[in-house]
DNA sequence: TGCCGCAATTAGACAGAGTCCAATTCTTAT
DNA sequence: ATAAGAATTGGACTCTGTCTAATTGCGGCA
């Protein structure tokens, strides 16, 4: 994901591909999660977008970032018991949890092997696996 | 975990030697886990200590799932993006998890092996490995 | 260009989970 | 029995997220 490379246009461009009309405001809000590729609350979303004047309601925030998770555009990660954090990585990677500082860290999938899993309940499809590994300062 | 031998007699025992004062209100909330063992939020626990007259408040059920955390006689899942759950099964294992209907099966942690996990960053040390399936329906 | 109809946005009320506090009630030791 | 510290409590409060009814924006078409 080339961070420098993501111009407003090329964000546009994103959108219709998973066929999402682009607004003004689904445009500022894909382009804050991805020029900066940081996993992201809505509230951080929320503040970002509205950064040099406001522009973008709550409730548009919201409505768009479940849209943004219907179409896959971007992933959910619930690991803070407090909020829901955007990810604008949705290629296979797992978590680092820091529950001191609450930062995010990805982990690559493909280095990673889980093996012993059991069949899943019957009449059901895994719909992810996610892997957090939570930290905290040592001693 | 022997469900049938939970009296408050077994859970007072425990509590104690946990180091916590095993006051009336502590017991019913450490009965109303262990002798069911399923995942329960502070809600569902609220609940089943007031069924049959209300002796607990909000605030105390909350106190009391926090200081059983902190203790580690019970341990916290995080999965459901609207609240924590609480589990009294404390053996290293996994969940589960249906994002219909909420429901969280344990998956036993023995079973499974988990290779390739990269370098913990520097200074830090992990305070739990959680690993998340999270199915639905098939079709 | 000017309308039309639908899609998107919005303010603000609302709901639910969890926290906090100061006042009260227990426990336990003396 | 008393006193001191621990635990409990109601209720106000915060925060995240949802909902709704009203408004605004936008694409297609005459
Ligand atoms: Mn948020
Ligand atoms: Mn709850
Ligand atoms: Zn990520
Ligand atoms: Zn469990």
């Amino acid at each position: 994901m080339k961070t420098a490379g993501m111009t407003r246009e090329t964000v546009t461009a994103r959108l219709r591909a998973h066929g999402i009309q682009p607004t003004h405001q689904r445009i500022e809000i894909a382009h804050a999660l991805f020029s900066r590729m940081e996993h992201m609350s809505a509230d951080q979303v929320l503040a970002l977008v509205n950064e040099r004047h406001a522009e973008t309601s709550k409730a548009t925030v919201y409505n768009t970032l479940k849209l943004f998770v219907e179409t896959r555009l971007v992933r959910e990660v619930i690991v803070d018991p407090a909020k829901v954090f955007y990810d604008p990585n949705t290629t296979p990677h797992h978590h680092f949890f820091d529950v001191e500082s609450g930062e995010i860290t990805d982990i690559d999938a493909a280095d990673i092997s889980i093996s012993g899993l059991p069949a899943l309940p019957a009449g059901k499809v895994a719909a992810g696996i996610d892997l957090i590994i939570r930290i905290r300062a040592n001693a």
